[in-house]
DNA sequence: GAACTAGTTGAACGTGAATTCAAATACTCA
DNA sequence: TGAGTATTTGAATTCACGTTCAACTAGTTC
């Protein structure tokens, strides 16, 4: 028998193992069973605990999320100059390689979200708050005078985040020549005209 | 009894009940019987036609994707200036909203095509087209003296249709605030510091 | 350490989907 | 028209999955 855990333990592995499984099988092919199998118990037991399985689903994406921007935040808060805070960034919204589970999870989401409003609502709302942390960045580069923002910082904020997005998704479908370094390098680009400043941090 | 068709008729048809399906119930939710119902048929009929449901999933991918691009190089040729070219092509490669089934379907690629190996050849074959698109489109204004690059044409067409895939999911994800319009000026307004030119067709 | 509680198992059951295939049907062409 | 062929159906079978639940186990409490 598993080792015996309490509820809001178990449920913390569970939440851990739906993640895996959504991975490994898709957001809409993931089975009990897969579940089960990554948190080493039986189908009875992730039944105890989520006697719905898209409950935990959902709770997995969110957890995911949440983790993906927090630890976004929490480098961006480790430099103070806004050119590094940039670069810095636009690095840690990235995949690190094709099998990043982070943002493989995230990817997952975005054909789903199409049909299903509460994924939507997730995946939104990572982009609006995503958006939110480049624009502030913008805005100080902006008010401290080492930026020269070639337009509104929302738009450039949101188009930053954009680029990221769909690199990550070259990235983790294997593109031949675009890897994290490339895509990096690719963002840069823009960000260098978006802001009027080298980025050399 | 459904009305009875040739070997090819049949087989097209299956194709875009597979899409529809696709669109429907997600790459990894569609069933056997969804195609069926879709097409009119019985499972049985599928699979006389399609003994493998998988191969049936990717040509309706295969087939969408080819449909989308085509449609893009089309509209393409029935301008010729620069100007009108970037800007039509940027409005092309949107989704017309929320429920555009061409975007949706390829957004159902995304998240699939980081565990199956034919999807992500796939996206990445018209990513890489797209972007030829996009670069041609550059380097002719380019050398007619209507756009002043900032960059390198190649990133800056990788950029845009970055840019383009991003927007197509937040769109489908219904973004409260960022609909086909919002997405096609975000863009243009990249392309304009790309191109140094204003983009006023 | 005995009674109680919470977590887990494994087997039994029900459901629904894929698969198989003989029979029925509609088309082709001699 | 009639024989032959291609397509489709529908029923039977098998399989895989979710669901339920009684029994078991390991903690917890008094």
């Amino acid at each position: 028998m598993a080792q015996r855990k309490s509820r809001t333990d178990r449920r913390i592995d569970l939440i851990e193992a739906a993640r895996r499984a959504i991975i490994r099988h898709g957001i809409d092919g993931v089975q009990l069973s897969h579940v089960a199998e990554e948190a080493g118990l039986t189908s009875g037991a992730v039944l105890y605990h989520y006697p719905d399985l898209s409950e935990l689903l959902v709770e997995a994406q969110h957890a995911g999320m949440e983790r993906f921007y927090e630890q976004r935040l929490r480098q961006l808060a480790t430099v103070t100059d806004p050119v590094s805070k940039l670069v810095m960034t636009i690095r840690s919204g990235l995949p690190t390689g094709p099998l990043d589970p982070d943002v493989r999870l995230l990817n997952e989401l975005g054909g789903a979200a199409g049909r299903n409003r509460v994924y939507g609502v997730l995946l939104t709302s990572l982009y609006d708050r995503q958006v939110s942390m480049y624009q502030s960045i913008l805005d100080t580069g902006s008010a401290l005078g080492v930026f020269r923002l070639s337009g509104d910082s929302l738009s450039l904020a949101r188009n930053l985040v954009a680029l990221e997005d769909a690199y990550g998704y070259r990235i983790t479908a294997r593109h031949p020549v675009i890897g994290p370094d490339e895509a990096a390098e690719l963002i840069l680009s823009y960000a260098r005209t978006a802001t009027g400043n080298d980025l050399v941090a």
